[in-house]
DNA sequence: TTGAAAGCGCTACCAG
DNA sequence: CTGGTAGCGCTTTCAA
């Protein structure tokens, strides 16, 4: 079923039938009232690869996660979503699960899809991946990487100083012995993240000893960093995680251990995800403002001003330290 | 950047050029590393929808699901991706949220992309869609819902079947008084699993009384139903929940009013999510078997056998008791 | 207000 | 093994 075929039957052009279809204010009522009918009639769905091939715009946006089973990411693509529907575009997204070689894949294929705009939320970004993006001259938002240049903005958080915050905090409850539960990270041996954490130890709390175990971003990845930093002889007194979904499976490990938290071990995470609220005991956490990441990065990518093209955006996002229950007295 | 341009620069034709983007495996070497080369230089990445368009056929398959913060559709989704991607192909999700319109403008979105199969994981269906999608031709599988005919199939859980067996297994604990926490449905006033549960204690324990309570599917959804059931004076001894997601909210709130799962309250859920053994106390529950799920939807939408179309095709899914710790005697 | 026709970038068929 | 070319289904001038 196709464009043609609807003219044929309404006895109009092409042309007419693509006015009424994409309310091109034109045709007179009686035609397009027809049209309509017709088109209703056969059931008939323009096809949207002719439609952008012809057109050459995309009326899509894609979005790139490392991990959409951590709420993390999740929260942020429906926020970029909303927002994308709030404005007559599609979102598709792609994970990548942390694999460097799926987000190479990821990114042709969004190139492929001559995406209006791009945003790229993973950890394991490569530098010549945003070059290439900039040559395909499709305006991309990065999270957490790279310089805003071109049509190329990013959105980061202050991971360092979130992490300081729970470190001082730790300290301040007389935490001296810290472990830090990390993820796999594809950015060489030593994490931004773990750094961050080295670092605000070094510099918060000098005296303070500490251990870094680092995991697949799970629950089990979580449960499994747990288990390191426990057989490990080390006993800290406070496990800092790097996110709020491992920080569930260390909880759990902890648990199963005859731990109790924040009694015997204090836990933090890092995100705030909604489910650190539900847990027991509920998760101290720093909080991300997940939902105005997703909604900047698509205000970004799909400048609402009547010009055109999108400006080189810079946002820096301070993080706030969140006290639940995981945290006490060393 | 087309073929056109690359054609040009390698001193070929676009056939040729095609051909080797192609792997169809005539062109010499020589010329084909030419093309190979010239198209690296150039970045060139081919545009997807002239592609499709151009070749009649898609090589993505869609999936719709109600809402994707719950796990149980996330695992349909990454395992309907994983078998995609092994097979070359790439899945579009999209997300209703339970909203019936949404769930109405996903489906025309779909077919607009014309996607080489549909997998439909809702619980809002309404049957005129799956004529339309029918009429369309594209091969669609249903989750828990619709007949299985010309190019649709079906894949279900036998719901009813998991809740008979979480009432007789609490009815065996001594369990007689029973609520139900279950989420909004758009399918009438009475929902199928509601009804699952009315029946499955009529069956099994006429005596017991029961309650029910709705609300989202979230976890506050689940606190909220929990925080009803609760306040109603009714009393029970065991809360049984649509699914795991909701469960959560359910213990977080039974543990904020001091109940201690399951000494004064079992809790059951429904999905056997990851998270369910992460909980404190971990939760007991009916396994549905979402990987295998996800990976044979894929199957039945792009059969791998050597002929042609998708059989209609329909699968039962007995579901099976997982008890953990927040189920005990009355 | 409407129609004719030239592409959009690619695939696939037919020749050579 | 390679090139020419006719579409795929739609949008968008340009004329009428």
């Amino acid at each position: 079923m196709n464009l043609q075929e609807v003219a044929k039957r309404a006895r109009v052009s092409t042309a007419t039938v693509s006015r009424v279809l994409n309310g091109i204010d034109v045709v007179s009522d009686q035609t397009r009232a027809r049209v309509l009918k017709v088109a209703a009639e056969l059931d008939y769905h323009p096809n949207l690869h002719a439609r952008t091939l012809a057109g050459g715009k995309s009326r899509t946006v894609g979005m790139i996660a490392s991990n959409l089973e951590n709420p993390f990411f999740l929260d942020i693509y429906t926020a970029l979503e909303a927002s994308a529907h709030a404005r007559g575009y599609e979102v598709v997204v792609a994970n990548t699960g942390y694999d460097p070689a799926q987000l190479v894949r990821s990114i042709d294929l969004m190139i492929g899809r001559r995406v209006a705009g791009l945003a790229v939320v993973v950890s394991e970004m490569d530098h010549s991946l945003i070059a290439q993006l900039t040559r395909a001259g499709i305006p991309a938002v990065f999270y957490d990487v790279g310089p805003a240049a071109g049509k190329i903005s990013n959105i980061r958080v202050n991971y360092r100083t979130g992490i300081q915050k729970v470190v001082a905090y730790l300290h301040s409850l007389g935490h001296r012995r810290l472990a830090f539960a990390g993820h796999h990270s594809t950015l060489g041996p030593t994490s931004e993240r773990e750094k961050a954490f080295l670092d605000a130890v070094a510099q918060c709390s000098p005296t303070a000893c500490h251990l870094v175990a680092n995991a697949a971003d799970s629950l089990s990845g979580g449960r499994q960093a747990a288990r390191e930093i426990l057989s490990s002889g080390f006993s800290p007194t406070a496990i800092i995680c790097v996110n709020d979904f491992m920080a569930v499976g260390v909880l759990r490990e902890l648990h199963d251990q005859g731990f109790r938290v924040p009694v015997d071990i204090s836990v933090t995470g890092f995100d705030n995800i909604q489910l650190a609220e539900y847990l027991s005991p509920s998760l101290t956490t720093v909080h991300i403002p997940r939902a105005e990441i997703g909604r900047l990065a698509f205000d970004i990518l799909i400048p609402n001003s009547p010009n055109g093209d999108p400006q080189p955006n810079e946002t820096l996002i301070d993080p706030e330290l969140v006290v639940r229950e995981s945290t006490g007295p060393a």
